[in-house]
RNA sequence: UGCCGAAUGGUGUAAUUGGUAGCACGCCAGAUUCUGAUUCUGGAAGUCGGGGUUCAAGUCCCUGUUCGGCAACCA
């Protein structure tokens, strides 16, 4: 009795739905075309991985199904060529292969020009002389209808003798536009004669100074697709409104291709925020250190946070596609991550927060090597060496001196392993003026080398260590929510969002101690910190001799879980 | 007091289109463990409200409520 095919694959989400009935119907002779249309100008996260996963993961599903990448940059005051580089990286990194089909919109300015005059000469597009002002009063609100502008009964003629000499840079930047001949009582405002061209003396990252005006978004997009035969427009939400538009202009046009668009609901996180305006605005406020800061939900800095781009799409299928609002939580991410760096990170002993610890009955001056496991979950990875000698650092929270029940560690008195190493019973503390300790006197028992005990006893823990004169010193920065607020957005009254930001997210520790096998760590190489979580080395300020680790993740700590509940 | 859209455990997302409300994360408990990790077992927790149709409603109808989007020469 084994399942069926059907029962192991998960039930379609509405847009795929969607796209395999269209299929199955023979729509567009079978084909599926998506495409992912990011604006040059900003950098991309972890809301837009959804969509390119949605449009590359679709089409990758098909067949000969292919996910065309294009920029939509019709607005060249805030578009660069800095941004697409870095969008082509992102979406690279993610894993995706647009292949031969990376477009702008740029590129059919041509054609979209030649558009907009079938457009005039059908009567459905006239140029307009209001300026900004008298436009907006003209527009009238969601609940009355606009008016007409006193130029919408122009002749075709005057409309295209007026739209050529726009296109000649004959008129003032603001001082007319063309407009598309709608209705200005649709209770659709979208619908209340659109801007489709407009006067922008602005040099364009790709057409250079070959054009004074623009084509708006609603204009370019639907015919772009068109153009490239996009058979399903996927796209966000706040896009509905403008459906109609879509659809409008393509009819209008007369052109034969009419893609279909299909919105979804954007995401959202617990713990940050996603729009580009608050992500700008946090960084050019200061409150992180650049787009790739690893606290930021951008694809930069989750890559330079140690995310991995599996985990990344991992998530992207698991959070599911819809149309209502929805807010997933960071803990769907991040138990992505573990679960993949669970099964590949190398294992690796590392002491944040050090405390000497001295085997008073270890002798002077020697060191030996100490097998120990790469990855428990990768027989493949093979063991390592570890030195261990009479000095040692041990993590601060791993000794107590008064300890609570149910703690498993080190204390007074108290017999623990050392992993991979020895049994070791404290016997005395050293403490400063000021009453810390910081100095750990123990025993060993020679006969646990290993780790094992000959004569069967248990101790309740193992903890990490890493031998003093072998240690590596690292920086490590540790990393948790950018801000302490679930939704930051839900400031108290009259509140600022940034008044959530949480004042530890970032945590940087100096002098932390690791085994020498980290030595030689370079950018790319991660690892999990045995009873710590998973690491990465800082692409950006690590260096040989100066190594920077970035907590990509904690491990679950249940231990500081019923701590934290005790004492609240 | 407009138009459009959406409401299923804490968070997401399914339910053969009218027929056993499933899955994942999270949470709780236990077992295992040389990582208080992992793994395993079990548990708590849900159809927005009110009517109606029907043998049968998360699903269909009516009605109410709540939430989101829409009045850039942005995308």
């Amino acid at each position: 009795m084994n399942d069926t095919p059907e029962e192991n694959t998960p039930p379609l989400d509405f847009i795929r739905q969607r796209v395999a009935d269209d299929v199955a119907a023979g729509k567009n002779d079978g084909r599926v075309v998506t495409r992912f249309p990011p604006e040059p100008n900003g950098y991309l996260h972890i809301g837009h991985a959804k969509a390119i996963c949605l449009n590359f993961g679709l089409a990758s599903e098909y067949e000969g199904g292919v996910c065309h990448m294009r920029f939509d940059d019709t607005n060249p005051t805030r578009e660069d060529a800095e941004y697409v580089d870095s969008i082509l990286d992102d979406v690279r990194w993610l894993g995706w292969d647009w292949g031969e089909n990376l477009f702008y919109a740029s590129d059919y300015f041509d054609q979209l020009y030649e558009y907009a005059l079938v457009l005039i000469r059908k009567g459905k597009a006239f140029v307009c002389d209001l300026d900004h002002k008298e436009m907006a009063a003209h527009r009238g609100t969601v609940q009355e209808p606009g008016r007409d502008s006193p130029h919408k009964s122009r002749s075709v003629e005057e409309n295209l003798d007026l739209f050529e000499r726009m296109r000649a840079g004959e008129f003032e930047e603001g001082s007319r536009t063309l407009r598309a001949n709608i209705d200005m009582a649709s209770d659709n405002m979208v619908m209340r004669d659109p801007v489709i061209y407009r006067i922008m003396k602005v040099d364009h990252h790709r057409t250079g100074d070959k054009w004074c005006i623009y084509p708006m978004y609603d204009f370019t997009h639907g015919l772009s697709d068109s153009i490239e035969k996009v058979t399903h427009s996927l796209c966000s939400l706040e896009f509905q409104v403008r459906r109609p538009l879509y659809d409008w202009f393509i009819d209008e046009v007369g052109v034969e291709c009419h893609p279909q668009q299909i919105e979804f609901a954007r995401l959202n996180l617990t713990y940050t925020v996603m729009s580009k305006r608050k992500l700008l605005e946090l960084v050019e406020g200061g409150q992180v250190e650049g787009w790739d800061d690893p606290r930021l939900p951008t694809i930069c800095g989750l890559r330079r946070r140690g995310y991995t781009p599996a985990s990344i799409r991992t998530f992207c299928e698991r959070i599911g596609m819809a149309r209502r609002d929805n807010t997933q939580e960071v803990a769907l991410l991040e138990h992505g991550l573990r679960d993949e760096l669970n099964r590949t990170a190398e294992r690796r002993m590392g002491v944040l927060r050090p405390l000497k610890v001295i085997i008073d009955n270890y002798p002077e001056g020697e060191s030996e090597e100490l097998d120990a496991i790469n990855n428990p979950e990768d027989e493949s990875a093979g063991k390592r060496k570890v030195p261990f000698s009479r000095e040692l650092w041990i993590e601060q929270t791993d000794f107590m001196e008064d300890p609570p029940r149910k703690f498993f560690r080190l204390g007074i008195g108290r017999e623990v392993r050392l992993r991979y190493a020895y049994y070791i019973t404290c016997v005395d503390v050293v403490k400063d003026d000021a009453g810390e300790v910081v100095e750990v006197h123990c025993t060993y028992d020679p006969e646990t080398r290993g780790g094992d005990s000959p004569d069967g006893r248990k101790v309740k823990g193992t903890i990490h260590w890493v031998s003093a004169q072998h240690a590596v010193e690292a920086q490590v920065r540790v990393y948790d929510h950018l801000f302490m607020a679930e939704d930051p957005l839900q400031a108290g009254e009259g509140g600022d969002w940034k008044e959530n930001l949480n004042p530890d997210s970032l945590e940087v520790l100096d002098g932390c101690k690791l085994e020498p096998a980290l030595g030689g760590s370079v950018a790319g190489d991660n690892c999990q910190f045995e009873r710590h979580g998973y690491f990465c080395v800082d692409p950006v300020d690590s260096a040989p001799g100066n190594l920077v680790f970035n907590r990509t993740a904690s491990l679950r700590d249940t231990w500081a879980r019923l701590q934290k509940r005790a004492g609240s």
